[in-house]
DNA sequence: CGACTCCTTGAGGTAATTCAACTTGTGTGG
DNA sequence: CCACACAAGTTGAATTACCTCAAGGAGTCG
């Protein structure tokens, strides 16, 4: 099927829009356009090697879990976002859709071919993994905050940051983007400690909140200030 | 200063190996050697935006600091690794010398034009980044677990993979990279929990210490079991 | 309306932190 | 060479914070 770039909601941001139009054309031809429901998952841990994705609207997470079968959330994935690991022999983490979404896969044969033909396309993939990179290593950070408080500050102020347009300035409104238990596997508390050190910042005056997932930014400020 | 290729000990290994012997040195003309002794910053974050290297010889480790000052260690740096943000304009993390290394230090924008002019040196750079991607979300994944237990077996048998020649095998024997505090900053644990942990596994029969440092894994199996 | 999922709140237990003392190892200088 | 100071690690006791278990709301869908 065809996956007509020229419709493509990502087609001047994705990792593909460093390349001449029919360079793109051409790209396109090798990938096919895939739906994912939310909750479905797209790749699997041990799962066939090679196989490579831009997602195009919606969002994924990145997920390892556990011989318990506990979920630990690595990344988020938002549209124009790559996803899958080019030159490893085994995937190691889960890719699950966090809400349907639309994606141009490849396989991995094929674009590690183009990789080759298509230096551009190397570069600009090397700039956005090395942009995961530092971002896997901002949740990193993150998580590792021993305390809780901190931790959920943190989360909802990222999320702010990244629901917002500008690249500076957080939300001053929002939909938070998981669950209870996705931000607490996350960030290593569990849903109980998440729910309450949310409360606990609504009472704070820090955010007020708006149904399950709606988050207003009353001081961001004070959410900062509850980061250390 | 010549960069001496001839002599590197990385030379076969590092992001540049895949040029050709001319190539290679052109880009060597661009970088510097510089050593950096135990403890020494190599970058800061905030600093200067663009700079970039090569571990030659010894270890680094890339670590953010909360506004405290305490250190939260995100990775750790092998011979033959790349550190460096090409495309961030600002460096977020700082990366400071485990032990006494050597490096070649590039300038960014010398590097960036080095990667428009030689696509295998781009195509290097982009593995190597999603191995550090895959390297940096099995942190996370170490550090999200819940139990004190679980993270310090885990980071012992990652010390012990890193530490062997095959990359499947533990090494039986072998010294940690990371003082106890370091240890405890990397998972999100303090200096006593991490001590007390050790001595439980070495109790348990998993493991015998062999002065500060220094491991002896007895029963790699039951360190394992202990990672869930 | 009832079943379901998700979230919140409470009470109690447990594991990690904190504070503190002591040990060990290392290097320096008398 | 020994004494001392200093850094790093271990161990103990008490506290705190998170987890676990449990019950009850709030929204959604058939």
């Amino acid at each position: 099927m065809s996956l007509g770039c020229a419709a493509c909601p990502v087609r001047d941001r994705a990792a593909c829009s460093v390349l001449a139009e029919d360079e793109r054309d051409a790209l396109a031809r090798l990938g096919r356009l895939r739906t994912v429901r939310r909750g479905e998952t797209l790749f699997s841990a041990g799962s066939d090697p090679a196989a490579c994705a831009t997602l195009t609207s919606g969002a994924l997470k990145i997920a390892s879990y556990g011989a318990d079968g506990a979920e630990h959330i690595l990344a988020l994935v938002h549209p124009a976002g790559f996803v899958g690991e080019l030159f490893q022999p085994f995937v190691h983490h889960d890719v699950v859709a966090l809400v349907d979404s639309t994606l141009c896969v490849f396989a991995g044969p094929d674009m590690a071919a183009a990789i080759e033909h298509y230096p551009a396309l190397a570069r600009a993939l090397l700039r956005r993994t090395q942009e995961d990179l530092h971002a896997s290593r901002s949740i990193q950070a993150l998580a590792g905050r021993n305390s809780g408080r901190a931790r959920v500050a943190g989360m909802v102020l990222a999320f702010a940051q990244a629901a917002s347009d500008s690249p500076c300035h957080p939300a001053p409104r929002f939909d938070l983007p998981l669950s209870r238990g996705e931000m607490a596997n996350m960030v290593g508390l569990t849903i109980e400690t998440v729910s309450r050190q949310l409360t606990a910042l609504e009472r704070a005056g820090a955010i007020a909140r708006d149904g399950k997932r709606g988050i207003e930014l009353l001081d961001p400020a004070l959410l900062a200030a509850a980061c250390d």
